[in-house]
DNA sequence: TAGTATGATTTAAC
DNA sequence: GTTAAATCATACTA
């Protein structure tokens, strides 16, 4: 099922001035004794109002911030930068394939359109498709309504930090340049974030997928007129059971199948009906009955017969294998 | 529920 | 590419 990611941050910070002072404090715990002692807790109460009134205070300000961010720096130094994230191009890529990001896809299109045509009951198919689609949705609804909130959630987020290192500002040697820092550190994690959601949005459709791929395997047997049809053709043919690529169309269309499902059924009936003659007898009877029927219904009606191309004369001869083994 | 029917898949020959 | 043949997997039926 769905894994809702969680809001990561580092170190156990719970609340926005946890990570404010979490991305300060490393530097400003390396900074100089007597930095630390201007902005110690007992200071404050007391010293506050005078201390951002001090003439000396701006001069000072600059001071600290410059050593500050040249503590910053060296650390980040050390740090690799994070190289263009790959994964995150494939998951969007996905996604957008997929249709979950981007604009809804209507019509047939991926895996619904293949099972649509190579089912055996279009009905079951058009609900399997519809189902599809519906599950589809659900989850791009999902998928789209966290982004929403993670996008809204960081911006609030990113928000409240910089009013705070702002307000902060004001007492402790915090520059602009830091605070943009801390904004990209909150944008950092919140892009882990959408991460995590992306990637279970891709997990979620990949198992619907493979669920309904699995689904299309199901045997379904064809409709009564698709099997009317190919054994009208099969027993008025007997003599050379190989419809041509436009005979199979006709068929297919005919019986509301695939040209390649035509293409099975002549090959599991000639094989079948070659192996156990005597147990098809019957029905090659009744459809032979049946064209007979319809044949004499033409010619009373005046037309001209409709007759098979290949009338039923008694010998299967094969032209791609003339061996004779479908002799009747 | 076992046996049978049947559509799909695989393999090998052509 | 098509096809026969074997086989698989599922649907159907008594």
């Amino acid at each position: 099922g769905w894994v809702k990611p969680r809001l990561l941050l580092s170190h156990g910070a719970h609340h926005p001035s946890d990570v404010a002072t979490q991305g300060l404090g490393k530097s400003w715990r390396l900074s100089p004794p007597f930095l630390v002692a201007f902005t110690h807790s007992s200071f404050f109460p007391f010293r506050k109002h005078a201390l951002n009134c001090h003439r000396m205070k701006p001069a000072l300000f600059s001071v600290l911030c410059e050593i500050k961010e040249k503590t910053v720096l060296s650390i980040r130094g050390i740090q690799e930068e994070d190289p263009p994230d790959a994964q995150l191009m494939r998951l969007d890529n996905m996604l957008l394939a997929e249709g979950v990001s981007g604009p809804e896809k209507r019509g047939r299109g991926g895996p619904m359109a293949v099972a649509a045509t190579s089912g055996g009951c279009p009905n079951d198919n058009s609900i399997e498709h519809s189902d599809y689609r519906a599950k589809l949705s659900q989850i791009r609804q999902i998928y789209h309504s966290e982004l929403e909130k993670y996008e809204q959630a960081c911006s609030e987020f990113t928000t409240h930090v910089m009013n705070l290192l702002r307000e902060q500002s004001r007492t402790r040697p915090i520059s602009p340049k830091e605070i943009e820092r801390m904004v990209n550190i909150i944008h950092g994690k919140f892009s882990t974030i959408q991460m995590q959601l992306k990637q279970s949005t891709c997990e979620a459709v990949m198992i619907l997928r493979s669920r309904f791929l699995d689904a299309r395997r199901k045997r379904r047997n064809f409709s009564k007129q698709a099997t009317e049809v190919l054994n009208e053709y099969f027993y008025s043919h007997l003599s050379n059971p190989y419809p041509s690529e436009e005979a199979k169309e006709e068929l297919a269309k005919k019986g509301g199948i695939t040209v390649s499902q035509v293409s099975n059924w002549f090959g599991n009936k000639r094989i079948r009906y070659k192996k156990n003659m005597g147990k098809f007898q019957e029905e090659a009877n009744i459809y032979a009955a049946k064209t007979a029927v319809d044949a004499t219904n033409v010619v009373a009606q005046g037309n001209q017969a409709n007759s098979p191309s290949t009338p039923n004369s008694g010998e299967w001869e094969p032209v791609k294998r003339p061996d004779g083994f479908f002799c009747l």
